[in-house]
DNA sequence: CATGAATGAGGATTCATTCAT
DNA sequence: AATGAATGAATCCTCATTCAT
């Protein structure tokens, strides 16, 4: 009757944790995030997860097999919680303009949202990128932007307001650095020129201007 | 005339390193950059770096002081090296317009030819540019390049040919963020997306692109 | 009655080692012991004392931190062996004179058969006593010294055997320095007068000697 | 012309140095000295006594040969300056008991107002002693005191005030044993009892605390 | 006599991982 | 599914000493 405390704790319901392991698992890579995206791959020590976890150092092997097992695991839920654009209804249907708009802003406040997650997409590219090569799902679900973008595009251009030649991996491209970037580098950027990225004056000024040079960009060309 | 005083005459007329130490200190430093920025801070190692020079190990410690030494110094090369805008005569005299496109030019060439220095911004700050943040002089050399946007953004918007509402920090922020990103997500952007973004064909549509959004972005207001 | 908690039956009631953590503490102190008081705390090598221990190196570091924090349990062991005059039973109750006469030989003895504690503290004094100081249970233990000697110098004062003008930490020290010297600076006292302080009837002329001078010293003021 | 400086500041007169190699070694080993006082033989750091030092590092193994040479050096001075009972005058022809006094108060004053000598004989004795060993001069030198003990002890006897079963070296031994101990482990003593050792009140109670133990000691023995 | 550069050998410490229970 | 003890293999770092000039 002592022993049944814990399974008796686990949920199903609103898509919380079916079990404690899940809860335990959910829980470690909570920690590691945090660990990975402020110490690195390399920096990062299992010692120091395991202490910040509810459960021990064992279990990390027990379900991650080892560190790099745990580091994959974190890049991919960290991928996989990009809240993807398809979740934002509505956008594929508004002025071309508007469209690009707020995938701009929805671009640019998640990442402002979630530095450990761009802190992580440094690490694996200092990484040369070779662990994400690993995880085939994180392809997939950055498919559906491309998808978006381009049917965007596409309704831009025949409406005569959007320039044709423009790519949609281009043009993510051109939307992802300046969001990542604040982001990512805003330790060397803010102490280089004196400056606060993360001042809510600033981040709204620089949001603005980004929004402004894409939108300005894909305008049709003109002429002379 | 032959006499001099050993640190003056450490280095020859034409950058040769006339002493063993000067040479040797270069030596560890150029390994040690390759080193840093493709294992991280904490991933790098010592005597990987040490059997690749011609010296020791030990004199990476003389030298250094450490393995933190060593990496503040390879952090403070890399930034010295930068060719400051400021060699590029001419480019402050330009129409405003064609010398804003050399800037760009500049920036994405550099970066793109210098993955290393790129590589180690993104070590730098993932960890939390804590080192940067100890060497002043790198905030020294950054200002020129302001300086210079400056003066271009002042004589376009006077000119009537750009906006006048542009900040040179934001504007250095927006160039940098591309010319920087594309090099270092290279590995996760391309592996995402199926491209690589070293081809050279793709290279200059980005480079053709990010000097068009810019320039733009710094067109005058236009009614309507 | 069967289920107690570990630590609570780490030790059978005979003082034997019930599990093997306490029993591979056990031994490295012991060997951290020898080594420490033959060669001094920078002298001492982790190494070679892992190397006569039944466990690893490594093993020091996951008990007691690094060299320091060994050196430290060390000291901390080799105080809290003393045996407590305390356990003496029957002193307090002895005639004051004979009193004194058994905690000097007690002292002699103890000294002359711990060799290693004595070395370690002329140690830990070369080291300015830093160590020392940050081990509080050291203090308490030794009060009780100065606790005994206290009421037999008040018993012996009442009776008229005892001067009255005596302290009992400045006793203590008349006591302990002898006995100390003799052993730690066996050596050199030993070299330059070409005498053997190990030599057990030269031992015994010392210790009849310093329990003279002391009884003799605590008599009454003679007049003129 | 230039070179001839160092050269002329060497003196001869009173005793002084004799030239600039002399000059160098004193400085050497002075600041030996009390680097291997604080730190024993192997924490002692060649580094550290160089940079102190009016030379250089290399200087230490051009006149020393080496670490330990340095150290043997180091430990030949200290005891050639204890300043021989020889040179105080008169004490052999004073008053038995007046001349003892004189002598513990000589030791006692000596040690106390030289700890570094007392800290190195502690060095010393950590390591077995095998350093004096290897140096015969200072066997000699400590020949002088027993010589004077042994006359005025005999003295004493005649004269019927000492008893005439003490052996010189013994008190010898009971004298310094005080003196040395009060200076080379006041740091435990002090820590462990909370008592400043070097306060002038408690240093002159130990004192004569100290002279008359010895005194009493040597007085005839006395019928029941 | 004097100096800065150089170094082999060794020493302390840390890390990811596994084992016994 | 869970835990604390244990560890081999690196890894960083330091030291006394020597060499070239």
């Amino acid at each position: 009757m002592a022993s049944r405390k814990k399974k008796a704790a686990a949920k199903t319901a609103g898509g919380e944790f079916a079990n404690d392991a899940e809860r335990s698992k959910a829980d470690i890579l909570a920690v590691a995030t945090e660990e990975f995206a402020t110490h690195g791959l390399s920096g990062a020590r299992v010692d120091a997860i395991a202490e910040r976890t509810r459960t021990s150092k064992r279990m990390i092997y027990y379900y991650f097999k080892g560190k790099e097992g745990l580091y994959r695991a974190v890049l991919e839920k960290a991928y996989s919680e990009i809240r993807s654009l398809d979740s934002h209804e509505g956008i594929e249907d508004a002025d071309p303009a508007e469209a690009i708009r707020r995938i701009i802003e929805i671009t640019f406040d998640y990442d402002e949202m979630h530095p450990f997650f761009v802190s992580l997409v440094s690490v694996e590219n200092v990484h040369q990128g070779k662990n994400i090569a690993r995880l085939p799902s994180i392809k997939k679900r950055n498919a559906s932007v491309i998808r978006v973008l381009t049917s965007i595009l596409e309704r831009g251009a025949k409406q005569g307001v959007f320039r044709n030649d423009v790519n949609a991996i281009d043009l993510h491209l051109l939307i992802s650095a300046f969001c990542i970037f604040r982001v990512s580098n805003r330790f060397t950027f803010g102490t280089i020129f004196d400056t606060d990225l993360s001042d809510a004056a600033i981040r709204n000024r620089h949001k603005k201007m980004h929004v402004e040079a894409v939108l300005r960009y894909l305008e049709p060309r003109r002429k002379s």
